[in-house]
RNA sequence: GUGGGAUUAGCUCAGUUGGUUAGAGCACUGGUUUGUGGUGCCGGGGGUCGCGGGUUCGAAUCCCGUAUCCCACCCCA
């Protein structure tokens, strides 16, 4: 038998209305906000991921489904959503006009990752960008419109934030990080070793308990930011205290994708286990001038939909539509004839077998019908059928014509 | 990529120190004596015990390999 390949998994029956209920309700909530929607292509130059998500993280330094196509181009399979919008906002001189673009995306992102609960080597990602505002605003506009999602979902959360300085506070706060750990180098973890090396901030969500101690007393980033980042990131907690968005200041929290600045955010759920990112995102502003556009502050963020799938509450399911049950053979010719007219403003289930009365109401539940009506010699002689009301027990009868 | 646990029917799981024809519940299917309320009752189909080797008179059971899932790390949404 031949098998999906790991980590990739078919959606389908239950998980697809999953799927489908976060993706509408997602989609609504976009649309609230002024998002429109874009859809970029799943195969993209390498050097895109490269240049925006960075070498030094792990999803572009061994993750990513890179190869040569037929054309000899280096190609992968996107990793993330980001990098694509950006590089059709730039594509499409949407930079050079100016102004205000907003835009929401769904789909497919691929990990070669070593699959567990959580995550997957081929996973679904809803997200949003904006270009265009580099007021804190839009990204407090972000975080509330995570907030809304979540909540319309059911979803129950916690709210991580913090600040990545900018360009002028990061590279001084990240040389004096260097400069503490490599003075405690000799007891650190291997793994804070590398991170020194390839992305030093990395080091401060070590989980080692060890590196955590020696930590302690490690500059913060959030101590050392620049006026500018310190103004907007004291306006975003009074936009957030303002409109009832309960947060935690994490400063350990960073992003694992290079292009972020100023605003990070990310929010957890502690029911679904290790990998408890639900949604994460925060200011890019320097980005689009990486991607060789026209510097364009922006802001953004991503949810990984299967993670939340399993916290979605679903709304519960009504009886919806007919069931038409045969009692002969004979009258299955008017149950398919009285089916396809219904059908035109109805959910319809009908069966293409006889069967006595108690099998068809049996059927009727099974598919969750809410009327039932059945048809035998006594129908077509008359030319009339009975209507019932499953939810309510009562009846009607009317004619064919009627029905 | 590292370490650990699991894998038996469509699903959730039993299966004794290795010993007849591998079971249950749910689901599916048929009947319940032939046209009015489904939940009852009786029956039926369905398994290469993940896959491949090995040990043994005999393997779902023990050993080795491998695949997948799960847990932790790592990473991230």
């Amino acid at each position: 038998m031949i098998k999906s390949l790991r980590g990739m998994n078919d959606i389908l029956s239950e998980d697809y209305e999953r799927f489908t209920y976060f993706i509408n309700t997602a989609t609504h909530v976009a649309q609230k906000y002024g998002f429109h929607f874009i859809e970029t292509p799943l195969l993209e130059e390498t050097a895109l991921f490269k240049r925006s998500v960075g070498a030094s993280s792990d999803i572009v330094g061994k993750e990513m489904y890179q190869f040569i196509d037929k054309g000899k181009n280096d190609v992968c399979l996107r990793p993330e959503g980001t990098a694509g919008v950006v590089r059709a906002f730039i594509q499409k001189k949407l930079d050079k006009a100016g102004g205000v673009h907003r835009f929401f995306y769904h789909g497919s992102m691929f990990r070669y990752e070593r699959p567990q609960k959580g995550r997957l080597r081929q996973f679904h990602q809803f997200g949003v960008e904006s270009f265009g505002i580099d007021s804190v605003y839009e990204d407090a506009n972000m975080i509330m419109m995570v907030a809304d999602i979540l909540v319309a979902c059911g979803i129950g959360y916690r709210l991580q934030l913090n600040s990545l300085g900018d360009a002028n506070c990061m590279p001084a706060y990240r040389e004096s990080l260097v400069h503490f750990v490599t003075q405690c180098k000799d007891e650190v973890c291997e793994d804070c070793i590398r991170r020194l090396d390839l992305n030093p901030i990395r080091v401060l969500d070590c989980k080692n308990e060890k590196c955590q101690s020696l930590y302690v007393n490690a500059p913060k980033l959030i101590n050392n930011l620049c006026q500018a980042c310190e103004n907007d990131f004291t306006k975003l907690k009074q936009i957030l205290d303002t409109n009832n968005i309960n947060y935690e200041i994490d400063t350990n929290l960073v992003r694992g994708l290079d292009y972020y600045s100023k605003t990070a955010f990310e929010f957890v759920s502690d029911n679904i286990g290790s990998q408890s990112a639900i949604a994460g995102g925060g200011r890019y502003d320097r980005l689009v001038e990486f991607l060789d556009g026209r510097p364009t502050p922006a802001v953004g963020f991503a949810m990984g939909i299967e993670r939340l799938m399993e916290l979605i509450q679903m709304p519960e399911v009504k009886k919806e539509g007919y069931y038409i049950g045969a009692l002969d053979e004979d009258a299955i010719d008017l149950v398919v004839q009285l089916a396809q007219k219904k059908r035109k403003t109805d959910k319809v289930n009908i069966e293409y077998k006889a069967k006595n009365f108690k099998n068809h109401m049996k059927a009727v539940d099974k598919v969750n019908a809410k009327y039932f009506c059945i048809i035998g010699s006594n129908e077509i002689q008359s030319g009339t059928i009975i209507v019932k009301d499953i939810e309510n027990k009562t009846e009607e009868k009317i004619t064919i014509q009627e029905f």
